[in-house]
DNA sequence: TCTTCGAGTATACAAGCGTATACTTCGGCG
DNA sequence: CGCCGAAGTATACGCTTGTATACTCGAAGA
């Protein structure tokens, strides 16, 4: 992640985007020294003193900076993958009418999401990084502004879900409970997708597997069950007679 | 947590613990200083050589001490919660004969479960929170060395699964991949236990439910839909003609 | 009894640290 | 034009840090 110049003093920047790198780097915020980010700046040691009163005050611009950057940009890639899934103007369907069509909908919507999830966390890894760490880090100031901004993420993510009819309707609690353990989950996977390259297709199914999984007990504990089972139990045979691409496997 | 006098050069001991302690009030492990750890010990800064290379050389052995204390401890919670549900000597029951009692009783055995372990993670905040924070931290060693202990958590778990019978018989991996993901969700939920001590039935029921979700969430993806479906639906009932405590309500 | 050796100490030093104070540079505005 | 405030620099000082070298002590083994 950069920083966009627009309305950031230079030296602002340079010192933000500094921290970003050399705490990717087997470091934590709270870790790095003054003069350290000013030399990777290439500033002088003082001149952080003109923008921040020290490391916490910092490590809030940079969430701050961040909670602007991803939170617009998740949303719209959730949209995208909807859009790619159901075209604009197709005529909205009821759960109870017709639940393996949305079912296998959102099945694809899912997979889609974390495709493209991924591949954000991937142009961004230090921004993810520094996250993650910071989360669970030292500094209380920032672990509580992280975590507030992962509540974020999930309200934007239950909202996305009651307007893009992924779920049969629930109340609004389950589904923001569910919301941030998605969210919680995607953001600690985003750590092992950045460091094993290797294995990136295998975390994508996991993830898509753990939300798959948390949608279908939600939906199970709160009355839709036989809903949703009759609806897998159709597309279960659906998969026998032709077998056409439909639940997340290969054709 | 103390780490056990035996076998453990005292001053060894003592800049462990001092470590813990430390790192509990708001700093990582790779922040501390030689001579700040040395002080907490009250011992002399070069000591620290006589025992450890650096400080990722003390995360490990500290992580190798928690690792020995804490693995075995959480099985025998797992069992001390279901011989309280599950008397020894009942006999055993086939979910696909008796669907609705086994859920009944994983269920209690959940929720006591849940109940033990954050017992302990209350007896031992100082290991939970730094094992936390390094899990996400900035050393690579340290990282993967609790994730390793991470997995043996997941994999003891999943041998508690089965061997206590608290789900309808699967495979192996999406059982394993199961506990992954709980005990994940359950060391993250153990840092909101300690740090919101006027929250901590709310997260209890928190996990609770997150534990029921994932389990019936994997359940029906796996073929044993229709078979929980038909216990919740049985227990509704019986909910509806005898109000007797059963699904995690009040009486 | 003497020796050996692991555990802990004392002292020392160069390097890096945070920060105080005073200075420069420069674009915008009266 | 003059100047003023924001951004950045230069120098300096007192502390803490990691670590090297040389030491003490006490228990265990020969």
């Amino acid at each position: 992640m950069s920083f966009p110049s627009t309305a950031l003093a230079q030296g602002k920047r340079l010192l933000m985007e500094a921290a970003l790198n050399l705490t990717a780097n087997s470091r934590s915020l709270s870790a790095l020294s003054l003069r350290e980010l000013a030399r990777e700046a290439g500033l002088n040691p003082n001149t952080f003193y003109r923008h921040f009163k020290n490391l916490d005050d910092m490590g809030m611009a940079i969430i701050e900076e961040m909670s602007g950057q991803i939170r617009q940009p998740l949303r719209d890639l959730r949209r995208r993958a909807a859009e790619s899934v159901i075209p604009p103007g197709s005529p909205p369907t009821s759960w109870e009418e017709n639940a393996p069509i949305n079912f296998v909908r959102s099945v694809q919507v899912n997979k889609e999401t974390v495709k493209l999830f991924f591949d954000y966390v991937e142009s961004n890894p230090n921004a993810f990084i520094m996250g993650v760490r910071e989360l669970h880090g030292a500094s209380p100031t920032l672990r509580k502004a992280l975590r507030k901004l992962m509540v974020s993420f999930a309200e934007d993510m239950a909202d996305d879900i009651e307007m893009l009819n992924l779920l049969p309707v629930l109340e609004r609690a389950p589904v923001f409970e569910m919301a941030e353990t998605i969210s919680r989950e995607m953001f600690l996977l985003s750590m092992d997708y950045i460091e094993q390259p290797g294995n990136r297709e295998l975390i994508a199914q996991k993830a898509e597997n753990m939300i798959m999984t948390l949608s279908m007990g939600y939906v199970t504990l709160h009355g839709h069950g036989e809903l949703m089972a009759g609806a897998l139990k159709q597309l279960t045979v659906q998969i026998k007679e032709n077998t056409t691409y439909v639940f997340g496997g290969k054709p």
